[in-house]
DNA sequence: CCTGCCGGGAA
DNA sequence: TTCCCGGCAGG
């Protein structure tokens, strides 16, 4: 059968592991499952320690004495030299410590007297045992045992540190993912993926790859060492990967402050820190607070391509010297990213090290400690109002150099998370740099001019 | 000097 | 409101 085969190359586990979750979804299911799901005569039920050399791997399916019932779980780890495995117990969402001859890799006979699950007494539908019980698993070699063991290790190691990285889902229903088991496809994420396939496989979407603000919006609970752990284990790894395209910073949005970091978790951390305060039950309460009180921003690394409009988020107290006309304009005005840009397009290069401030750093924060040189990063918001013009830019014969300068003359952008007062505003509008009207169109063209250049007012059309 | 554009005035 | 232009300021 298709799923248990892709299963089984799937899972770093092997069959072993996979298997179990399929017998136990789909227990006569076609010859693929078939082929595990009659209980053999020889098949007793005991004690793992009882069974010898039976090993017992992550996600395997056990059975563990809790609450004075014999319920299921899945084993989480098991410690051969503390004689101990750790066990999760699915329905009952909890993590237990036995022995090994605590645990069963079958289900007792009194309990389960009929291989038909319909007699359990739990509530999970159980099988009559184990595939490593059971079958007869094609015994490795200690290499590729010992590489199952290292593997399991290792994601077991990173599952401890945190799961709530990889799916929030984790977080509160453990259960659920541990023992529906989706069928099918997906089948793989059930029991065994759980525990293992889903970050050893080499999957190249262990979890659906989230940009920093949706991982800052999943893991609202996160704090302290997951965060850290976040920021160390996958964060860097996603901004590595943003780099060719978009930097992405958080700008804190603390009145008088303005210190901008690269980082969800850092900039989290920096507001509950320094402004929320993080004293334990209040830091649960604000948690999310957090999230108000920072702004993501985005500068671009290359000139690949504008940042996706939607990726901007604002300040709901937008500052009221640049008031935004309407959502459409500045997505139209980023959105032409087919553009390809000249060469002389030469950005002030982050180079990853929001520490090597730009000019604007001055202007963008002046009370945030030094690291805010970052403060290239900006939202632009000042074209609001400039009105429709933006839209023009699209028959612009020098795009690309507008969206250059647009990007390269930030002194004169104000994000639109801080709301500095007014004072920061130049009494006079600094000159724009790029091609206007008059320049593009040539003084005998004047009838083809923006209105405002006909009218020696600031050029709608391109706008720097 | 050229250019962009603010401020203000005329229609 | 539309249109125009004097004048300022940056390059």
């Amino acid at each position: 059968m298709l799923p248990k085969i892709r299963l089984g190359k799937r899972s770093p586990l092997g069959a072993l592991v996979s298997t179990t979750c399929l017998s136990e979804r789909s227990d006569h299911q076609g010859e693929g499952g078939g082929g595990v799901t009659p209980v053999p005569p020889a098949t007793r039920p005991g004690p793992a320690a009882a069974m010898g050399k039976i090993k017992l791997h992550p996600g395997q399916k056990v059975y563990v004495h809790c609450s004075s019932c014999e319920c299921p779980g899945v084993v989480e780890q098991h410690n051969h030299v503390d004689n101990q495995v750790s066990v999760f117990l699915p329905h009952l969402a909890r993590h237990v410590l036995r022995k090994t001859e605590d645990v069963w890799t079958s289900p007792s006979a009194h309990l389960f007297p009929s291989p038909s699950p319909s007699t359990s007494t739990c509530p999970v539908p159980t099988p009559a045992r184990t595939v490593s019980s059971c079958i007869d698993v094609p015994r490795r070699n200690a290499e590729e045992v010992d590489m199952d063991e290292m593997m399991a290790a290792m994601v077991l190691t990173s599952l401890s540190f945190s799961p709530l990285l990889h799916s929030p889902k984790h977080t509160d229903t453990p259960a659920a993912l541990g023992m529906e088991c989706p069928g099918g496809e997906l089948s793989d994420s059930g029991s065994s993926g759980y525990w293992s396939v889903g970050h050893s496989n080499g999957s190249p979407a262990p979890s659906p790859p989230m940009t920093e603000a949706d991982s800052g919006l999943a893991t609202p609970s996160d704090e302290g060492l997951d965060m850290e752990l976040e920021q160390v284990l996958f964060e860097e790894p996603v901004l590595r990967k943003r780099k060719n395209s978009m930097k992405v910073a958080y700008r804190c949005l603390w009145p008088s402050c303005g210190k901008v970091l690269t980082s969800v978790v850092g900039i989290k951390r920096h507001v509950r820190t320094l402004h929320l305060g993080s004293s334990g039950e209040h830091e649960r309460c604000s948690r999310r607070e957090e999230d108000f009180y920072y702004t993501e921003i985005h500068q671009r690394e290359h000139q690949a391509r504008p940042p996706p409009p939607a990726h901007l988020s604002f300040s709901p107290v937008a500052p009221p010297c640049a008031p935004w006309p309407g959502p459409s304009s500045p997505p139209l005005a980023m959105a032409h990213s087919d553009r390809t840009l000249p060469g002389d397009g030469a950005l002030p290069e982050p180079a990853g090290d929001p520490g090597d401030g730009g000019p604007q750093a001055s202007l963008l924060s002046k009370s945030a400690p030094s690291d805010s040189g970052s403060s290239l990063w900006q939202v632009r918001s000042e074209h609001s109002y400039q009105g429709a013009g933006a839209v023009f830019r699209v028959r612009s014969v020098s795009v690309g150099e507008q969206w250059h300068q647009q990007h390269s003359a930030p002194t004169r952008t104000t994000p639109a998370s801080t709301s500095p007062p007014r004072c920061h505003w130049p009494s006079r509008r600094v000159r724009g740099e790029a091609k206007k009207c008059r320049k593009v169109y040539g003084i005998e063209h004047r009838d083809q001019w923006c209105t405002a250049c006909r009218w020696k007012k600031a050029c709608q059309r391109f706008i720097d």
